[in-house]
DNA sequence: AAAGTACTTGCCAAGCAGGAAAGTACTGGC
DNA sequence: GCCAGTACTTTCCTGCTTGGCAAGTACTTT
């Protein structure tokens, strides 16, 4: 049992941000150059959606170096964590009550 | 085993659509003021999603009377229910790519 | 006749999303 | 030293979607 409120959650809802999140949920950091591969994002968009899970709280970004080179990387904070929990959740709900069967 | 292929749709992702689509997996066919009053849509955002449910394909519209009113229902066709199910597998998919556990 | 039911359609304004391109701040050859 | 390249960030702009509001349609009910 998870025991998490479901709660639909437009930020998270959204396909590339689904995406991203879920990414980040399976990894402690991720850095920008993985994240845009498996997201096939734009650079810009991807720039965009990472400040956007950030100013709601969701990821944290942090920027090394590795070597010389600078490097970004995002991880889920547990705020972002319970989020997307809570989301995924919430669809749960929806498809529980389509009376479709879930294997998981 | 469900054996759907898993394909992502955003006609059917969008929340108000997925909910109405929801609603009508369980159903046979439902009438306009339940789907209304379900969704909490206003009379002309529900119509044009039916439309657009419609024009995709997705779902039947039925005008029929009851009485000497007017009833409007809405049912799936199969390519919907298809669809949805298709939709369902690869939102599924995302989700066990995060590892998060799936209690159905 | 006026009001209500049951929608549908047109118009509009808001919001988001992504591409392109320029900017920033270095590093690495040549 | 200088030009190119890496690693993003930000700005500008365009396109798409959505929902509200208002008007229209076609009857029925009081």
């Amino acid at each position: 049992m998870t025991g998490v409120e479901p709660r639909f959650d437009d930020l998270i809802h959204a396909p590339t941000r689904l995406s991203l999140v879920s990414l980040l949920t399976a990894a402690e950091w991720a850095d920008f150059k993985f994240l845009r591969e498996q997201t096939g994002l734009s650079d810009s968009a991807l720039s965009k959606q990472l400040t956007t899970l950030e100013d709601a709280g969701y990821i944290d970004i942090r920027k090394s170096f590795v070597g010389k080179r600078p490097r970004t990387s995002a991880r889920l904070t547990p705020a972002g964590r319970q989020a997307f929990a809570a989301h995924v959740a919430a669809l749960q709900q929806i498809v529980a009550r389509s009376g479709l069967e879930v294997t998981p």
